[in-house]
RNA sequence: GCCCCCAUAGCCCAACUGGCAGAGGCAGCCGACUUAAAAUCGGCCCAGUGCGGGUUCGAAUCCCGCUGGGGGCACCA
């Protein structure tokens, strides 16, 4: 829960990053809370397995953090019989090889467990329990996940029994063991966990290794023993590897009833419910006799009702609970007086499926249009920050396979294709809302204009890398149009001229441009594009002051694509530039032209010509010269003859028409 | 502590599946135009691809090991 005043709610998991609030960097607070969750546990492994399908067309980043995040492990439950209660406790285990090593038990402090355990446990101990619990709670997040943060923990005066091998080992209760992680229980096995081992060290508790790892004794070296090795004192498991062990004693443990293989997961439960004014009301009505009862279809959905300044203060329970007309109605089931939940859903909730309303968002039939919906999702190309990572992008994909269950889509994943644009640095660092502004953008528009400045940032880099504005030029950005502008200007051509009796080396130039562009800008090489686009310019002003001069039907048709390209990114520029070449607005529409093929045949290219791998001659030659004469002319270089000084070529490899590469001795 | 990404000219960045290291810009220098300056135009300078190995006829590109930077996870049993 975040405390502070600005939002004073509860949070999910996703939302508190190293213990603070996500949205004010407020430490967050544990408090127990009845809440609702979405279910998102029960997708963790399509969540994990689907994004191979993402591979290649999301950010390797993005799927690292996501496969992070949900963190499957995989391993096996084992069931241990606590001395003096009835009911077994599972513990999980990724190691379950190493059963044999354990020599004690530990359970959260927070956990129902331990409770249990304590009040059963003699006097003192349960007073050095309810201390230790009262000293876990208070500790905040941020101290209790330090990196260095000491083991703590009390003996609970149980015990519980190995059931492999019978050994009674005492049962503590430590916060390094998380009430909400597997059973909230584990197996210590020092030798070979390093957690268990620190733990073991500070409360003298005894060490046995049962891997044969050729490492030293952990008990000297204090260092856990988690590698390879062969098992030794473990019974039936003795002489097997790791994974030969961690098969067999599952198999063991199942054949007797008390163990299996299981898995899980670092993800947690979607908490939802948010003590806010703004977001969606969760569509559930108390009931003193029929308990949550979920509002009609007819009715949905549930509208907030007016409130205005004061009242949508935060103060830890929601602003709605003040709305009596609202929250006061009669129970659907049954008709008795019953009150409506007051808390909103998170909003992500509402960001998971916009995308789909966005579709058809004046339908008021359905949560959207299905038939749009097949039309027009999923989302070819998702372009957003990196900070939503693990918040949107894993809220939506799961909110997408749920309506995919339930039938509203025909798709798994909501962006076949993601895309995290960089920021905008200065001297490193970000510019944002809460830091302020380090550049004012509005001094940048003013000084250079919006053509310039979206050129600069275009222009700059790939969209992905962050752009640090000391590195990058808008002054530059703006001589550049001027630079292309008056280019229109001095053209003096009219519309109608035949470019075929234009400049043919700039006619070249033009269509190879037009050739490359369209690739160039699926691939979001921007920056290349307009790499490009300013080397035309070039040439052009070249053919204009010492060339064919500004009538030549070539400077007007390079001059025109290069508006076409132009309004991509400074569209200001380009419309003026295809009024000063006399057509109608707007250039947005003139659409990108083909290129002539007949005009990309290169009529001789430059043949390189090596000798061990280093240029030594260039050979001009026709496109389609073949490998054996090629060959031949390269032998014949004097150059080549020079280098080689009379040694004998023991092969020559040969790319036409491009390299020859001829290796000697 | 574990995992991932990146490193090319003074700076920002290019280089298709390994095949001539430079497309473009910034900064700098020289010149033309100008009474002068700005703007403009022309030209020039600039790295052998972080370091060390390897594979290959050939490596910025592939492999291994370092260094530096960035990011993610971090008592999840």
């Amino acid at each position: 829960m975040c405390i502070r005043d600005r939002d004073q709610t509860v949070l999910a998991n996703e939302q508190v990053v190293g213990g603070l609030c996500e949205r004010c960097d407020t430490p967050v607070t544990k408090k127990k809370l009845t809440q609702w969750y979405f279910g998102i546990t029960q997708y963790a492994d399509r969540l994990l397995d689907d994004l191979n399908q993402l591979e290649g067309t999301w950010p390797a980043k993005v799927l690292t953090m996501q496969r992070n995040w949900i963190g499957r492990s995989v391993g096996a439950d084992v069931q241990f019989v606590i001395e003096g209660r009835d009911e077994p406790v599972s513990v999980y285990t990724t190691r379950p090889d190493t059963l044999y090593g354990a020599t004690f038990m530990v359970v959260a402090p927070d956990s129902d467990l331990a409770a249990e355990l304590a009040a059963t446990a003699p006097e003192q101990t349960q007073q050095e329990f309810a201390t230790y619990l009262d000293r876990v709670k208070a500790i905040t997040e941020i101290e209790r996940q330090s990196t260095d943060h000491e083991k703590t923990g009390v003996f609970l005066n149980h015990w519980a029994i190995n059931p492999v091998n019978g050994e009674r080992l005492p049962i503590w209760a430590a916060d390094y063991v998380l009430s909400d992680y597997g059973h909230g229980a584990i197996m210590a096995v020092p030798a070979h966990d390093q957690r268990d081992l620190d733990f073991a060290l500070k409360f003298d508790l005894p060490v046995r290794v049962v891997v044969e790892t050729g490492l030293p004794d952990p008990a000297d070296s204090h260092i856990a023993a988690t590698g390879e090795g062969r098992l030794i004192n473990s019974g039936p498991l003795n002489g097997h590897t790791k994974t030969e062990a961690i098969d067999l004693i599952i198999r063991i443990l199942e054949e007797k009833g008390l163990g299996r293989a299981a898995k899980n997961f670092r993800l947690r439960d979607w908490l939802i419910s948010r003590q806010r004014y703004w977001g969606t009301p969760i569509p559930i009505i108390h009931c003193p006799q029929c308990g949550e009862v979920p509002v009609p279809d007819d009715q949905l959905p549930v509208e907030l009702p007016p409130m205005s300044g004061d009242e949508l203060r935060p103060r830890g329970i929601s602003p709605l609970a003040d709305a009596e007309d609202w929250v006061n109605v009669p129970c659907p089931q049954c008709g008795a007086a019953a009150k409506r939940d007051t808390d909103t859903m998170d909003t992500f909730v509402d960001s998971s499926w916009y995308y789909l309303r966005f579709v058809s968002p004046h339908d008021d039939t359905a949560i959207f249009d299905i038939a749009e919906a097949e039309k027009w999702a999923p989302i070819d190309q998702y372009v957003g920050g990196v900070t939503h990572a693990i918040l949107h992008l894993l809220y939506s994909r799961f909110v997408t396979k749920v309506l995919f269950d339930m039938g509203l889509v025909t798709f798994t994943e909501p962006f076949s294709a993601l895309l995290n644009q960089g920021m905008v640095l200065m001297d490193g660092s970000a510019m944002s809302k809460s830091r302020g502004n380090l550049v004012r953008l509005s001094d940048e528009l003013e000084e250079f204009g919006v053509d310039a400045v979206r050129l600069t940032m275009a222009f700059a880099g790939p969209p992905e890398d962050d752009i640090d504005w000391k590195d990058v030029s808008p002054g530059g950005s703006a001589r550049f149009l001027a630079r292309a502008w008056r280019l229109a200007r001095d053209v003096t051509s009219a519309p109608e001229v035949v470019w075929a009796d234009g400049d043919h080396a700039l006619r070249r130039a033009t269509h190879r441009l037009l050739a490359d562009v369209p690739q160039l800008i699926e691939a979001f090489k921007f920056n290349v594009v307009i790499a490009r686009v300013m080397d035309l310019v070039n040439q052009v002003r070249r053919v204009i002051d010492s060339g064919a001069g500004p009538a030549d039907p070539a400077v007007r048709e390079a001059t025109e694509n290069i508006a076409i390209i132009l309004s991509l990114f400074a569209p200001y520029t380009a419309e003026d530039m295809w009024r000063l070449l006399g057509y109608q607005p707007s250039v947005a529409r003139a659409g990108l032209r083909k290129p002539d093929h007949a005009l990309l045949v290169e009529e001789s290219v430059t043949c390189v010509v090596q000798v061990n791998g280093k240029v030594r001659d260039r050979l001009e030659v026709s496109p389609q010269t073949s490998e054996a004469e090629l060959t031949k002319l390269a032998l014949e270089s004097e150059q080549v003859q020079h280098i080689l000084a009379g040694a004998e070529p023991v092969k020559v490899i040969v790319r036409a028409p491009k390299l020859v590469n001829i290796v000697a001795r």
